[in-house]
DNA sequence: TGAATGATGCGCT
DNA sequence: GCGCATCATTCAT
């Protein structure tokens, strides 16, 4: 008998960036946070891949920021950007390969209560609709940077659903590599990002 | 309704 | 110092 939810394995992220990336539009994010558990259904991601990838934080090299790209798949990548927000990535491909997808939008699913305390002012469809938005509505932080995605904090789930209407198109806000189209949504959700 | 701007910290040159 | 995988607000049309 298999699960109808499935909590996605380490083999999910070990493949090449722009199938995770893909495949992850429909899948459930899910954080079991102190204060009470989150979960959302992903809408909208970016693929950032290796040092050939001039927009990807490790184009040139390893650092003591970007070192959880260079481990192996599964794992949590989280940023501090622009003075005041976070974003979370997870890593992808095997171990050396430094590369991951930027979780930018996700429509919100369990926990929205909780949610509206961290971000008061947004509409619920709007709650996670924005890579910054995200983490500050999940409550994510740079403590949050390096977790194991196949641990029980934060983890993804496979709910059987439909991914909707996956598009692609060239990423945002970045300067280098944008004729490149790995960004991924689902064009009929009203909860991706602007 | 679209463009410009300020807030704000940190990693890298 | 500069630039950054952002967002809310302000100002102009």
């Amino acid at each position: 008998m298999v699960p109808r939810i499935k909590k996605l394995p380490r083999s999910f992220y070990n493949r090449p960036t722009l199938k995770v990336a893909a495949d992850l539009i429909g899948k459930y994010i899910v954080f079991e946070s102190p204060a009470g558990t989150m979960s959302a259904r992903i809408v909208e991601v970016e693929a950032y891949i290796g040092q050939g990838d001039p927009a990807c934080h490790a184009a040139r090299g390893k650092t003591k920021r970007n070192a959880v790209m260079f481990g192996k798949p599964g794992f949590t990548y989280v940023y501090f950007i622009y003075g005041m927000y976070y974003c979370l990535n997870f890593v992808t491909e095997r171990e050396g390969f430094p590369a991951a997808v930027l979780l930018r939008a996700a429509e919100p699913v369990e926990g929205i209560d909780l949610m509206k305390k961290h971000s008061p002012r947004q509409k619920e469809h709007r709650l996670l609709a924005g890579p910054g938005k995200f983490c500050k509505t999940f409550g994510l932080t740079r403590t949050h940077n390096g977790l194991d995605l196949t641990g029980h904090t934060i983890y993804l789930e496979d709910r059987q659903g439909e991914p909707g209407n996956v598009v692609t198109t060239p990423r945002i806000g970045i300067n280098h590599g944008a004729e490149l189209k790995w960004r991924f949504l689902d064009a009929d959700s009203s909860a991706v990002s602007k």
